[in-house]
DNA sequence: CATGAATGAGACTTCATTCAT
DNA sequence: GATGAATGAAGTCTCATTCAT
């Protein structure tokens, strides 16, 4: 077998196989190191406790995340194209990487107050991408004028979020890609300067 | 001595208070029974385990939450009406209660997958309320006429936990009520037959 | 429903009853009160504590037994004769009270061993009864002359026993009370003079 | 530091000091631990629980007992010979260890009806030794050729236990080798062909 | 770098017994 | 005498982390 991964990405990617399988309360480090084919001892010279090899895992996942969506709404003109591109890969990603749907929806979310507020930290790269998004459909006459950022931000976060969980405790069973268009449409009309 | 309250209820809302102050992993048994000021055994006449008293708890406060929504609604016309009442109260009940807000938007959430389908089970009662604010909206014609019932309602309740929990996790530094119209605009603009 | 009997008969059959079908372990004091139709306070009406249901329950029972024992060898002539008489019935009364023998051969030897020395006080007066029967052998010439009377009820009381927790463990699948005659057989041998 | 025992022997060997001590109900893990020198959650790495260290320690013990035995009798030619080094050695091993004795006779006793028949499995060895004995002991004539096997193995059994047991709950206070003899003749008187 | 045996703190739940009614 | 709601002490087992090899 070559050792084509560093161990540290290697243990990340056990962590979010394990996590899905057995749940946040059923992932022992141990059984983390198994699947990374590690001593149990080994986590530690990579990661500082356990509670690091969680928010390591986010980071990492997460990263990519942003990173892609960044790149693919580069090219686009329109806010609500740039939404629709969100939307649509938003969902796509997590509908291609099954266990890293189940981690982040469900079992994550476990954690304790203090995980959840470093997970959040995370987050605000995301969120500054909606950020922009909205100020250019504001500036563009795309979007309301009177637009409350920070609120039409908690609708787009909240709704694609409950749309993603929903879909996963409904163990998957449907195509969640198709819901991106919908999804978007509903967003952009919230969005929207309606009645203008 | 007056039997004043059940002790069903005392130790239910000793538990919400114990769980916000200490959250969710450290809210031990013993804590609850001394909040309550019973003896930890007592605890065992009225539920049937820890996780008993967790359900109870949601159950009761959530029982009561959907049907206040329920009396408040009632009286009103439009569907649009009807869930500015809705998010109005929404907020306003999380509001006055801080301790049950910590609890439902961040504690209770780090419950194992078991407590939280059956807490799920709960909520069912009020996402048959939105569906039928929802339903009537489309037949009278406030809401557009091909609006997807599901996913509408997936951003409404996405939307306003959304809100709901960065204020929590904001210390509920600022007025939640407040946001109550934004937020209903969104929702009803994100519904809505704009471009007709 | 007449009250034929005294509540203290009433508690000790419960007791029977539900260690038997329960377990030892599983014999809680609510379960006994509730066969016996009274309250869990009522018990220690009657009873110093649970220990001394079990040592009563085993007194009673085995003062019937012993008395009964004892009426029936009476009228014997001989040891042997005796002996027989006692084997028979010590199976017999087994045999027609399954419930009591679940309890005297399996669920009452997991009491502790301060109940246990108890219960051996109790078993004194059988003790004697087998006593007699030996020496009475010896001294007509049916048994050894320099047979150990103390050896001999030891070699009579732990066959009688093992043959009837053997019969027992195999949840009384066989007739017991056919083995009196052969299990009496090999004790007379034990206790004979043969090669005289 | 030399592993001079294994950690196994050395958990199972304080359990027996630990039971014989305190009490089979006051037989705590914490005590175990102590007594054997290592961390409670140590146990866990060589037994499944607390009810696998008494099953183990009645398996390593009476696995002992029965291969010596064996061994013991297997230079002798007689069955009445045979069943004198078995009761010998019986009496012997148990005296020469006084806290087996009181574990094996009193306090593993009080354990439930599960762990009873698993430690009854155990002693099938034992009874397969006894019953080889009986055959031989039939076929060359020693015993009565209308011996009924399982009804001697329960009174060679029961005699025993119930003489080793009374030993035991007079605090040892004799010398319980002397009696194998004695013991032995009752026992082979029963199986004898007495009145032939 | 890597290992994995050992550690030890911490909490849910049961049930015999009491005592105010 | 009878009730039964309330009490509260006590023990097994898990698992993140360490450190000698």
């Amino acid at each position: 077998m070559k050792k084509s991964k560093p161990k540290y990405m290697q243990i990340i990617d056990a962590a979010v196989i394990i996590i899905a399988e057995n749940g946040y309360h059923q992932a022992q480090v141990s059984k983390i190191a198994k699947q990374a084919g590690v001593a149990d001892g080994t986590i530690y010279l990579y990661f500082k406790n356990k509670e690091d090899i969680l928010i390591s895992l986010f980071q990492e996942k997460m990263g990519d995340f942003v990173e892609k969506i960044e790149q693919m709404i580069a090219g686009k003109e329109q806010a609500a194209e740039k939404l629709l591109v969100m939307v649509e890969n938003h969902f796509r990603m997590l509908s291609e990487d099954h266990h890293l749907a189940i981690v982040t929806q469900l079992e994550l979310r476990q954690s304790n107050k203090d995980l959840r507020l470093k997970i959040n930290e995370v987050l605000k790269g995301y969120l500054q991408v909606v950020d922009k998004i909205l100020l250019e459909g504001k500036e563009n006459g795309e979007f309301s004028s009177d637009l409350d950022v920070r609120l039409a931000r908690q609708m787009i976060f909240g709704t694609m979020d409950e749309t993603v969980t929903t879909w996963v405790m409904n163990e998957q069973k449907y195509d969640l890609t198709a819901l991106a268009g919908p999804v978007h449409r509903l967003l952009v009309n919230g969005c929207g300067n309606a009645g203008h």
